[in-house]
RNA sequence: CCAGACGGCCGGAUGGCCGCCGUCGCGGCCCUGAGCGCGCGGCGGAGGAAAGUCCGGGCUCCACGGAAGCACGGAGCCGGGUAACACCCGGCGGGGGCGACCCCAGGGAAAGUGCCACAGAGAGGAGACCGCUCGCCCGGGGCCGCGAGGCCGGCGAGCAAGGGUGAAAGGGUGCGGUAAGAGCGCACCGCGCACCCGGCAACGGGGGCGGCAUGGCAAACCCCUCCGGGAGCAAGACCAAGUAGGGGCGGCGCAGGGGCGGUCGCAAGACCGUUUCCGGGUUGGUUUCCGGGCCUGCCGCCCGGGUCGGUCGCGCGAGGCGCCCGGCGACGGGCGUCCCAGAUGAAUGGCCAUCGCGUGGGCCGCAAAGCCCGCGACAGAACCCGGCUUACAGGCCGUCUGGCGUU
RNA sequence: CGGAGCGUGGCGCAGCCUGGUAGCGCACUUGACUGGGGGUCAAGGGGUCGGCGGUUCGAAUCCGCCCGCUCCGA
């Protein structure tokens, strides 16, 4: 699976508008489905939003670094494909142990991409096949 | 040992696993190119402030006469350094500190205008409230005294020492002088003027003269000297793609298509020729005047619209380090050596281990040592450089000052 | 990258240019009018003038440096 990052601000405001979003201690993950795409091999975007709410420059580039750290970790094994996420960093995302925040992570990816396809009404065969995925991959962690 | 002043420097170290950006090499892939979003390996990869964007430059484009003036903004003791500066160095003057040392926007107030609230008599060629001194009050203003006289009051003249107001009262202190006083005179200090000496200069020193005229504020207006053309790498250049044979206005021109006419041909078409038409004005009339009219072309301006992709600029520079020389120093010169970030939703990270430093807590209310747990400053290059300013855990080195103790 | 503005009682604003007294409205407290509320009237309390320096006898005001906020242009 290839990771992409989303650099455009229209591509942001797009998925701000349409998404599922989660909200973990940790940081805030949105996600749409990305137009256009072929849902079993299209590739996976992420975009990353750190405010001034998080602090001066040093503190957000290093808030964006760890949550792109925590994507590499996650996402390759549990991202949906075809779909755009925007990853937010939090007040926390600084302090937060890195197993809490890849916790995070996983927590909104099962349950955002759970619920992806229900949006879609035309597209429930992918809905139904990311449910079994999903299920299997709780089997295998348990 | 304690307290302090100044200058310089560092901004944790090592290793492992997984990653990021650039570059080089080898390989891989396809749609063979502005190739790649692929794999492996080598090398490089944030700061002293990268920050704030307060100054000064380089660079690029625009304007232009390598000009001057006005306006506006800025600089402002002297000399030096520098590409330049509001920076730096060395001096001078003033202020502070026992001292090392620190601080100062530090030109002009005898060019002009303005301001100096309240208080106070008076706030700028000033003034007299309480005062000080003298004279007079007419055969005598009041009171006391035997009297000399004293005290009080009124009027006139002189004065500004003392009191008082204020941030500031028109030189200060002392002596002389005087009815009382006053630079009225003298000495010293301050101020001013010219001279002499030292210094490149700011300025310092000296003796002399003047005899107070010249209060403060220019971070009030202003005057004087000097400096400044404008914009900024989203500068600017190129490539690709695309609206698009876009629209409007003006000019050039009558070239092509088209139109019209003719020849050939069944036809498609080919060839030749031609460049005009309509309305109005004026006139005896016209090739003249005015207005309007098919498409394309070339030039200029404007509008509308599109793109917002890539490459260059963009990393050899007022460059870093070492040594030598000149200079009190800032700095300059020479030689050697090194190549040292280049992203663009923006690269240095995530996790772990060990060691070191500081600090908080606990074991542990004698201390030392040890062990365990936790925390670690300000802050991220965005065209580049020289400064300034601001932020900063902790630590290191050197020079110097004051105090205490010991010898 | 370039430029402009703002910060004053709890809130919204004057005062700053031209330096000496910080004022207005709402709100707050007390009292009166009313049976009570509202409303009106009278009296009153409350401000490091964003921070630190400097100039001045004296600074909200003038100058410099910081902090925070807002807006504009490319």
């Amino acid at each position: 699976m290839r990771i992409a990052t989303l650099k455009k601000r229209c591509d942001f405001l797009r998925v701000r508008a349409a998404a599922r979003r989660w909200a973990a201690p940790g940081l805030v993950l949105q996600a749409a489905p990305m137009p256009d795409a072929d849902a079993e091999e299209g590739p996976v975007r992420v975009g990353y939003t750190a405010s001034r709410r998080i602090g001066n420059a040093v503190a957000r580039n290093r808030a964006k670094r760890r949550l792109r750290a925590a994507v590499a970790h996650v996402m390759p094994a549990s991202a949906q494909c075809g779909c755009d996420y925007v990853v937010i960093a939090r007040a926390a995302t600084l302090t937060r142990p890195f197993d809490a925040l890849i916790g995070d992570l996983a927590a909104g990816l099962a349950r955002v991409g759970a619920r992806a396809g229900d949006r879609a009404p035309g597209r429930s065969r992918r809905a139904a096949a990311v449910r079994s995925r999903e299920a299997g991959r709780r089997a295998g962690d348990a």
